[in-house]
DNA sequence: ATATTATGTTATAAAACATATCATATAGAT
DNA sequence: ATCTATATGATATGTTTTATAACATAATAT
């Protein structure tokens, strides 16, 4: 007979069942989703590799912007990035506490933005993680698919 | 003369120069970097169509997928878009107060989610500003070259 | 000389995200 | 049948990220 205790093994069967077809998720065809989802587990890969040695994501990536442009503001750094100027006052605050760069007066109030050697050193060191990274994340292309795959998304904000 | 004038003209001007500069970005080949910034970028374009009709993004996908799936649970639609089920609680009960799901008492704690009839109509107010917002991101690209990338995508962060 | 612009800064708020804990109800084991 | 383990929803909490508004200062432009 039509039990609760029958009834409610129909439901569970039905959410099992759930669980294991493939496409219930409606957002699986959408670029934006996808995106989100490569994303969201890169960083989080990133993050974990970049704990080790006491930055965050956002700092790495500051820190190599510096590396790679000596003198460059904090204002220019966020529109290179993306980041408010606003934020970026604690962001290079923090850098420079931890002695990985100096603030030099420059023009106006714009300050220079330089590594100390000792930023220098971990901006090397961050390079290397952030090789072994990709490479995790990029396994079965090659280095003229990879680099096509990359160009692609680059276009898809960045016209 | 070496006037302070001077030198700062020439400071500002090595900063102009910097931002006519291309490849000042290290990050600009890396997959981690190209994905995050394309995917803030769809995501800001698409909380602005969202916003139009009340709905956050995240609250849309749950809303999308309770109506691919009548009667799942806050905590499959966690594990199917990646939302902790401590947070699916606010997200659930923010959509119930606006009418647009019900839940139904289910099996144990459980509780079957299904769409109001003004939830079903919002959904589908949603998947057109989707297809909308996904069109504007993917110019120049034909069906199976979508298809393709978005593929491609999927596979970085689900293998 | 005055108005405008750019930079750094502070304060603040909102949103996203993670963690720990708890009560309850089922499934499974003995 | 009883006990244990597991799953779900819920609450509370804290952190991180991101955005906004306002301000002082120093440069540039008119």
């Amino acid at each position: 007979m039509y039990s609760i205790r029958m009834v409610q093994n129909v439901a569970l069967q039905a959410r099992t069942e759930l669980d294991d077809r493939i496409s219930v998720n409606p957002l699986d065809g959408l670029l934006g989703y996808q995106l989100r989802r490569a994303s969201v587990a890169m960083l989080a890969d990133l993050a974990e590799s970049l704990a080790e040695i006491g930055l965050r994501v956002t700092e790495m990536s500051v820190l190599l912007v510096i590396a790679t442009n000596p003198g460059i503001t904090q204002s220019e750094i966020g529109r290179v990035l993306g980041i408010q100027r606003a934020n970026m006052v604690p962001l290079a605050s923090q850098l420079e506490q931890n002695s990985l760069i100096r603030r030099i007066a420059s023009n106006g109030r714009a300050q220079a933005l330089k590594l100390t050697p000792a930023g220098a050193a971990l901006a090397r060191d961050c390079r290397a993680r952030i090789a072994a990274h990709e490479a995790r994340f990029l396994t079965g292309l090659d280095a003229a698919q990879r680099t096509m795959l990359i160009e692609q998304i680059r276009l898809i904000w960045d016209r």
